[in-house]
DNA sequence: TCTGGGGTCCTAGGACCC
DNA sequence: TCTGGGGTCCTAGGACCC
C-alpha cells in the first residue's frame, strides 16, 4: 500500500514571526497579506478569537485593540528562508520528499522500515521544532488526499499528538472522512462546495461515495480524481522533481491609487525587471509577455478600467532589456490617462529552457544569461534588489506605488544587520521551547 | 481611509485545415 | 443552395491550490 506522509507546519508565519521573538508565544498574532491589506495567517489564539481568514485589517480593529492582538506585514525573506530549513531537514530524514508549497511537504514513507511510523513522525516533529523552531503536523494516509486530511485531523485533535496516521488504522478512514466538511478536502474550493452542499454532500465521506458518472460530469477530471482518492485509490504520485515553471508574474497593488502616467509605468518597468530576473534564476527564457493595469475593483464610485496587452517576442529571452524594453511598449496600448489605478504587473509567459523544443530554431539566438545579465544579477543580490535597474525615469524614485508594510520584523536570517542578538537571559529562557 | 500575490490544470469555443 | 467529419491550435475563463 502506498504511504503518503505530509508533514504541514502550523500557522506557518505566524510561527515564524515567534522563532526569533519568543516573548510573542501564548499572544494572538496576525500576519497581514502585502500593503497590510488583510489577514493571511493567524495563531492558534488569534484564530480562538474569532479572526477570520481573509479579513481586512479594518474590520478587524476592534478586536485587535480589545485584546492586544501583535501585527505584522509579511516577511517573505524570513519565511522563506526558515521554509528552507524545516525542508531540507525533512529531506535529510525521508526517502523521498515533495515539497509542496512553502509550508507543505508529501513525504513517502512507503519503503521506510521503521516498526512504528507512528513513533518515528512523533520523533521527526520534535526534530523540527527543537532545530528549526517551527511546530508541525504529520497526517499519513493511503493517497495525498487522505494524506491531507490526516494532517488536519491530527492539528485539531490533542489526542493524536501532532501525528495521525491512516494507513496503519484503516478503521479510522470512514470516521475521518465523517467528520470533514467537504469544503475541508483538498481539492474542493469555494464554488464547488456550495455546488455539493445544494446536494446534500456535506462530508468528505458523502463526496467518497458519490457516483462516478455524475462527478464526472460536474466537477471534471480533476473532481474524479478527488473521490477516488478518498476511496483509497492513489491518483497523484509523489513528485520529487519540481515540474519547470510555464509562467511567472509579478504584479502588486499599490499602497494608495495611482492616476500619473509616470508612476505606473515606472511601476511596470521595475515588475518587468524583477519578473525578468525570476526568470534567469530558473535558468529560463521567455516567449512572451502580458502587462495588465486595473483600478480599484472594491472602489464603486470611481470608473473602472482594466486591461491588459500581450507581446511576443521574435526570439525567446530573459533579458531585462528585452523584457523592459516590451513592457514599456505594452503598456502604451493599454494606458489611458483619466483613472485612477491600483494595481498593475507583467507576466511572462511560454517559458522554456533554452535548447528545448519550444525555444524552437532560434536556439544560438537566445538570450537569457548573457554576461551583462550576470553582473546586474550579483550586484543585485549583493546590494538589495534594484541596486541597478534599467530604464527607470529618474522622478519614479518616490515610487508613490510604494507597498504599505508598516509592521515589518526584522530580516533576522538573510541581512547582516537584521541579525537576532542573543543574550545570557534570553538564552536561559529559552528561544526554542 | 483600509480588501495579497503567484501559480496550475481543465474545458469550451472559435479559427483554420483537409 | 445545401451538406460532413475530423483534426489542430489558440485563447479566455473557470475551477482549484498555497
Amino acid at each position: 500500500m502506498p504511504t503518503f506522509g505530509l508533514v504541514d507546519c502550523n500557522n506557518f508565519y505566524a510561527s515564524c514571526e515567534r522563532v526569533f521573538q519568543p516573548g510573542l508565544a501564548q499572544r494572538p498574532l496576525v500576519v497581514l497579506s502585502n500593503n497590510d491589506g488583510c489577514v493571511i495567517a493567524r495563531s492558534q489564539e488569534a484564530k480562538a478569537l474569532g479572526i477570520p481568514m481573509g479579513a481586512p485589517l479594518f474590520k478587524i480593529r476592534g478586536i485587535i485593540s480589545d485584546h492586544d492582538v501583535v501585527v505584522r506585514s509579511s516577511n517573505y525573506a524570513l519565511y522563506g528562508d526558515l521554509s528552507e530549513r524545516v525542508m531540507s531537514l525533512l529531506a535529510q530524514e525521508a526517502p523521498r520528499v515533495e515539497i509542496y508549497s512553502i509550508d507543505e511537504c508529501f513525504l513517502d514513507l512507503h519503503r521506510l522500515a521503521v516498526p512504528d511510523l507512528s513513533a518515528w513522525c512523533a520523533d521527526l516533529r520534535r526534530k523540527v521544532r527543537l532545530w528549526t523552531g517551527i511546530p508541525v503536523s504529520i497526517g499519513i494516509g493511503p493517497t495525498k488526499t487522505l494524506a491531507k486530511i490526516a494532517n488536519k485531523l491530527a492539528k485539531g485533535s490533542p489526542r493524536a499528538g501532532g501525528v495521525l496516521d491512516l494507513v496503519h488504522h484503516p478503521d479510522w478512514i470512514e470516521p475521518a472522512l465523517r467528520k470533514t466538511p467537504v469544503g475541508d478536502v483538498w481539492g474542493i474550493g469555494r464554488r464547488w462546495s456550495s455546488m455539493l452542499a445544494d446536494r446534500g454532500i456535506a462530508t468528505a465521506f458523502d463526496l467518497s461515495r458519490a457516483q462516478d458518472g455524475w462527478v464526472r460530469q460536474r466537477m471534471g477530471i480533476v473532481g474524479l480524481r478527488t473521490v477516488h482518492e478518498l476511496r483509497g485509490i492513489a491518483c497523484h504520485d509523489l513528485e520529487t522533481e519540481p515540474a519547470p515553471k510555464q509562467t511567472t508574474c509579478c504584479s502588486r497593488s499599490f499602497g494608495k491609487a495611482v492616476s500619473q502616467r509616470e508612476e505606473v509605468y515606472s511601476a511596470l518597468l521595475s515588475f518587468a525587471e524583477r519578473a525578468a530576473e525570476k526568470v534567469r534564476v530558473g535558468n529560463q527564457v521567455a516567449g512572451a509577455l502580458q502587462v495588465f493595469v486595473s483600478t480599484d475593483r472594491f472602489d464603486t464610485k470611481a470608473p473602472p478600467y482594466s486591461s491588459a496587452a500581450t507581446i511576443r517576442f521574435l526570439v525567446p529571452t530573459a533579458d531585462a532589456r528585452d523584457i523592459v524594453k516590451a513592457a514599456g511598449q505594452a503598456f502604451d496600448k493599454i494606458w489611458r490617462p483619466g483613472f485612477a489605478y491600483r494595481k498593475a504587473g507583467v507576466l511572462l509567459l511560454d517559458l522554456a529552457e533554452p535548447g528545448d523544443r519550444r525555444a524552437g530554431l532560434f536556439d544560438q539566438r537566445i538570450r537569457y544569461s548573457d554576461d551583462l545579465m550576470q553582473a546586474v544579477d550579483a550586484i543585485n543580490q549583493r546590494h538589495g534588489r534594484g541596486a541597478i535597474a534599467f530604464g527607470l525615469a529618474p522622478k519614479s524614485r518616490g515610487r508613490l506605488w510604494a507597498m504599505k508594510q508598516d509592521m515589518l520584523s526584522p530580516r533576522y536570517t538573510t541581512r547582516w544587520s537584521d541579525l537576532a542578538v542573543a543574550r545570557a537571559n534570553e538564552a536561559a529562557n529559552g528561544a526554542l521551547d
